[in-house]
Parts: structure tokens; C-alpha cells; sequence
DNA sequence: CGATCATGTACAGCGCCTTGACAGCGGAGA
DNA sequence: TCTCCGCTGTCAAGGCGCTGTACATGATCG
């Protein structure tokens, strides 16, 4: 049983990411302000800055748990795909067509005030690729026993890029970005099912 | 905005609720321990006497709470009813039938260890009685506005106290029972609903 | 009758939120 | 360009509430 304390905590950072990720839209990583997010969460600035020590790191949280979200649905696309390849494009689709509905990335990507939000889809969007790429390889080491850790690895880190890439800068729908992305790596699998990552 | 210390101690309240109402069924009140329902909400048991001063206080607030649960149910009979006579049919009926699925109300009525709660229903529920009253009465108005408060109120005292006699003491299906309750007031809420209370 | 157990009370310790203050800094306007 | 203003980031003091412990009391059981 996790103590009172503990689930206290836990609120407090789900609030104050729940209050951020409320305001981030509106008026961009500039237009945040840490005294509205106390604020609106029912707490003191002070406590803010306790708990998450400046405003950028306050923003990489609310980045980190909105992509953690999305992994929670990217996991349940993969849990009923019947191949790997299979698994990939429906998690590739999956993750370009919500993208798109979540009002945090719609902001980073499509309006003037959250463009500043951009970077942490891309220069600073190590830790999201980072997070993405380990549950994927994950995931790919559970469908298919006989994949390297290394091998898995790489391939996740490609899929991640290429998602996001495709996210980012989009040319085709969600559809045909992930028929790219498989057609581009079925070789590669059926590959590295085999004999493993060549070097 | 509520503060955050404020729903961090409703939450207390809540997970003490909680568990003691996971409890009680089990041993009933001679059986429940204060011990226990602190370290079921993962608190000390000192925060328990400072929530709620002593046990008969905490197993009132688990009544209390679990008699809130059962009105709310009873507010949405009342909202798709075509006439007050039919909305407390309805609401009788529901009140029975649900009460006896209810893990506590059952363990209460029907159990060895939790006879010990029967009080809580019948010598010690002037707070469950009231607040069921209240509200009953508040929607009696709402559906009649000729109705005076004094008429209002004691309807709804009658209501209840009809409800909980049959819940307690049950001859008959729950519908019949409310049956007989419509039944026996029906001539007085055509009455009321023109002179108000005749004394 | 003595041991055990649970209730209820008291109190020191301590973590954490709040309040208030202040320095630094960058933007807006005169 | 200079000044005002707002926001960030930091610090110290204060208070509230949970924790842990101890103890008295009463009930139950062997």
C-alpha cells in the first residue's frame, strides 16, 4: 500500500501537469507563467518551483507525460496486431492520426504562440525519442524473441524518428506515411529476425 | 479553485471512507479496527482520530456517505419521472432493490457480524433519515411547486421512513412495496398539491 | 486474576505548503 | 537611451498536518 503521503505527491505533480498542459496551448512556452499554473492547480508559486524546479523543466514533464500517453495506446495497438510489421503500422498510424487531435501538439505544430513548443519534438525532444524508443524496442523484443536487444534498439530508434519526422513535417496522410515506414524497414526485419544487426 | 490542501484532505476523507467501508462488512462494527482502516488508507492511526474523533463517528460518516450515494441514484429517478407519484415509485423501488445489493447495506441486514450496523439504519439513523428527507422534499417541490414546505417536508418524512421500514423489514417485492406507498399517498398529494397541509 | 488487545489521548518531530520578500533580467514605453 | 514593470528564480520564516511513540483505560480470554 503506498502511503497517503506518497499519493499527495503524486497529485500534486498531476495537477501541476494538468494546469500546465491546460495553458501551454494558449499562449506557448513564453506565454506561461508559473504563478497562473499555481495558480490553477490551488497552490502556491513557491510550491511550483519545489516540485519542479524551473519553468523548462516544468514544460519537459508535461512534454514527457503527453508522450507517455500516447505509449499507453501505442502498446494496446500492439498487443492486438498480429505481426511485427503489422504492430508497427498500426502504432506508426496510430500515432501521427492522434497527434494531430492532441491540443498540445496541435499547438506546438500549427499555431503562432506555441510554436516555441516545437523544440521538444526536436532539438530538445530527446527525452520523448528516448522513452518512445525503449518501449518500442520493447515491444519488438516481445513479438519477436529472436531480435537482438542492439538490433531491436535500432530498428525502434528508426521507427521513432520516422514517426515523428513524418509528424512534423507531414507529405502523405497518416496512412501512407506508415506504408512508407514498413515498406522501407520489412526488409530489415525479416533481416534481423535471422541473423541480427550487420554492421 | 479549491486549494490543493483542501482536496488533498477531502481525499483523506475519502480513502478513510473507503476503507472502512471495505471493512465493515467483513466484522461489522465490533470487528472494525482503527488500526485497520489506517493502514488500509495507508495512514497512521492517529490521522484517523484527528479525521474523525472516535469510531462511532467514522462508521456514522461511512452511513452518511453510503446514504449520499443511494440519494444521488434517487435524484436521477426522479429527473426522467413523468409525475411526482410515479418518481417516488420509482424512487422506492430503487431505494430497496439497490440497498440490498449494496455490500454494507447487505451485511447489515443480512449478516451476523454486521447486525451490529442495523442501528445505523433504524435507532441511530435520524442523520441518514434526515438528509434523505431533505432532499426528498427538495425534489417534491421542484416537481410541484404548489406544494408548501411544511406539506413537502412531511411527505418526504413519510417517504423515507416507509422506504427504510420496507427495506428493513421486507413482506413484499420492492415494487409492491412501493406500491403500497404510492397507494397510501396518493389522496394525500392530490390533497396537498391544492390546500397545502390540513391540520 | 493476569495477559492481551483495542480504544482514545498526548506530544515531540518533521516534512511540506504558504507567505512575504528580494535580486536579476528582459521587454515596453517615454 | 533610460525607466518602469512584470516575471523568473531563490530564500527564510511560519504554520499546518501526518508520523511515531508512549500511556492510561476498559474489555475479553485463558
Amino acid at each position: 500500500m503506498t502511503s497517503f503521503t506518497d499519493r499527495t505527491k503524486a497529485s500534486l505533480r498531476e495537477a501541476l501537469l494538468d494546469a500546465a498542459a491546460d495553458l501551454l496551448p494558449e499562449g506557448g512556452y513564453a506565454g506561461l507563467r508559473m504563478a497562473d499554473v499555481a495558480a490553477r492547480a490551488g497552490v502556491s508559486r513557491q510550491t511550483v518551483y519545489n516540485e519542479f524546479g524551473n519553468k523548462a523543466a516544468l514544460t519537459q514533464a508535461v512534454a514527457l507525460r503527453t508522450a507517455s500517453e500516447f505509449l499507453d495506446g501505442i502498446r494496446q495497438r500492439f498487443e492486438t496486431a498480429d505481426s511485427l510489421l503489422a504492430g508497427i503500422h498500426h502504432a506508426v498510424v496510430y500515432t501521427i492520426e492522434h497527434a494531430r487531435e492532441n491540443r498540445l501538439v496541435a499547438a506546438a505544430l500549427g499555431t503562432e504562440a506555441g510554436e516555441d513548443l516545437l523544440p521538444l519534438l526536436t532539438t530538445k525532444g530527446e527525452p520523448i525519442l528516448t522513452a518512445a524508443a525503449d518501449l518500442a524496442a520493447e515491444q519488438y523484443r516481445e513479438f519477436e524473441p529472436g531480435l537482438s536487444a542492439e538490433a531491436a534498439a535500432l530498428l525502434a530508434e528508426t521507427v521513432v524518428r520516422l514517426s515523428l519526422s513524418h509528424l512534423v513535417l507531414p507529405t502523405h496522410s497518416a496512412a501512407e506515411a506508415a506504408d512508407a515506414v514498413t515498406a522501407v524497414l520489412a526488409p530489415t526485419i525479416r533481416q534481423f529476425g535471422h541473423n541480427g544487426v550487420k554492421r
